[in-house]
DNA sequence: AAAAAAACTTGATTTACGTCAAATTTTCTT
DNA sequence: AAGAAAATTTGACGTAAATCAAGTTTTTTT
């Protein structure tokens, strides 16, 4: 069972490598970060970069959460990923095509970020293989993901969709049936790419159909496989 | 004009990073390859590679024109990505998780392959910088090209999706506003994610406004600057 | 504790687009 | 060149999901 859903496309936005690249790093080669870091912290909902601003600047998330996302001319929001601890902000800059973002970046959690100039971080990936390879494990992981997200909100539709947030939130995040659901309906609308009415009316079906089970903002999945089901047909 | 164009989010699925990776490497790893290296040729059409098969190699496009994408359960395809000559196809199994290809792959027009074991690809990506960076650069210009589409597909409609394949025609691959149209409509809908039927329709709407100009399969786009508008409002 | 604001739910309506079906054109086969 | 097959166009219809609107509940403010 576990095998057949890791095989499996799901819009789930958070990855699962752990390791951080700053592990990979020479004692000599942190002296030298020393100065050129920046450590900064964000409070929850504050903005880390901005999609269309020059970019120059790659970021560590050392602790925290953070939302990528793209914006669009209307005020809805496409999220692209999203990042715990240990993940790398804005490699896609380092592209030699990619002057400015192609993203926007914000705080869910507080966060706590290192920050590093391009420069700096492509040296890094010069002179030390190890980091090299960890960065491109990392690339390959985002493009997995984004993979993954583009094809289900392309072509499942809506119960399948909150079927695999509600999925992911379980395996991933609390690793339990049975959780906390602290994101509001905009949240988990934006999250699975669908309008505020949309989860509403699926919460209300999932609850009618005894699938879940949702009081005082604590969701309990109570037909695991058929929610599994749903996810996979869309 | 053309940076403004630039910034602005397109679903063209081709990418502009022309230098090949190979070109970096030594003469000594060069010969070292040579025993490693598979050179196979797939005819217009041919599969490549599919979705869930185990991933264990990288393949060099050397020539020809590869079709990068995701199958779902009914017969459509989601086209991520359109891969001329030096690219690289399978980068996304560099990462640890990854143990069967997240997509497929097929010629679309005769192709010309370098196939490589992964662990003699990370072998260069160790001993070789220059090569380890190119590899970040194209990892990085793909995530950037799959967020471009996988936006455009899920926020513009179908009339903003098509003006959009028109002019990557146009500005990426003919470098001109006139051009031969070898696309059948079932190809254009895949690439812009819509059905046949809409294809027809917004062809006939465009000729109808002057838009564009269809005789014996070679299109003018009469009007750029409308088009390339229709593009950004979706 | 009352009032105000925000979040959520539910029903009615609209809409973009896909599907189905039939007609027409183009391409391929013999 | 004639006939068959495939591709394209066009109209009619159905539908998933967004939007609009009006309640209801929850949260925040005073």
């Amino acid at each position: 069972m576990t095998e057949v859903q890791a095989s499996m496309q799901h819009s789930c936005a958070i990855g699962q490598s752990s390791l951080s690249c700053m592990e990979l790093l020479s004692q000599q080669e942190l002296e030298l970060l020393q100065s050129k870091i920046a450590e900064v912290n964000y409070k929850k909902g504050e903005i880390i970069c901005k999609q269309g601003a020059p970019a120059s600047q790659i970021m560590l998330v050392r602790d925290g959460l953070v939302k990528i996302y793209m914006e669009n001319n209307s005020g809805e929001n496409l999220i692209l990923q999203i990042m715990p601890g240990m993940n790398i902000i804005g490699l896609s800059t380092l592209f030699e095509g990619n002057t400015v973002y192609q993203f926007s970046a914000q705080a869910y959690l507080d966060t706590k970020l290192d920050v590093i100039d391009s420069a700096t971080f492509r040296q890094l990936i010069r002179t030390n293989p190890d980091f090299a390879t960890k960065v491109i494990a990392l690339l390959a992981e985002y493009n997995t993901i984004i993979s993954g997200r583009f094809f289900c909100l392309t072509q499942k539709q809506t119960y399948g969709r909150f079927a695999d947030v509600l999925l992911c939130l379980a395996n991933r995040i609390y690793k339990s049936q049975k959780f906390p659901l602290h994101l509001s309906r905009k949240e988990l609308a934006e999250i699975a790419g669908m309008s505020v009415e949309s989860v509403a009316r699926i919460i209300t079906r999932f609850k009618e159909e005894n699938l879940i089970d949702l009081e005082c903002k604590h969701l309990n999945i109570l037909d695991y496989n058929r929610m599994f089901e749903i996810s996979q047909k869309g």
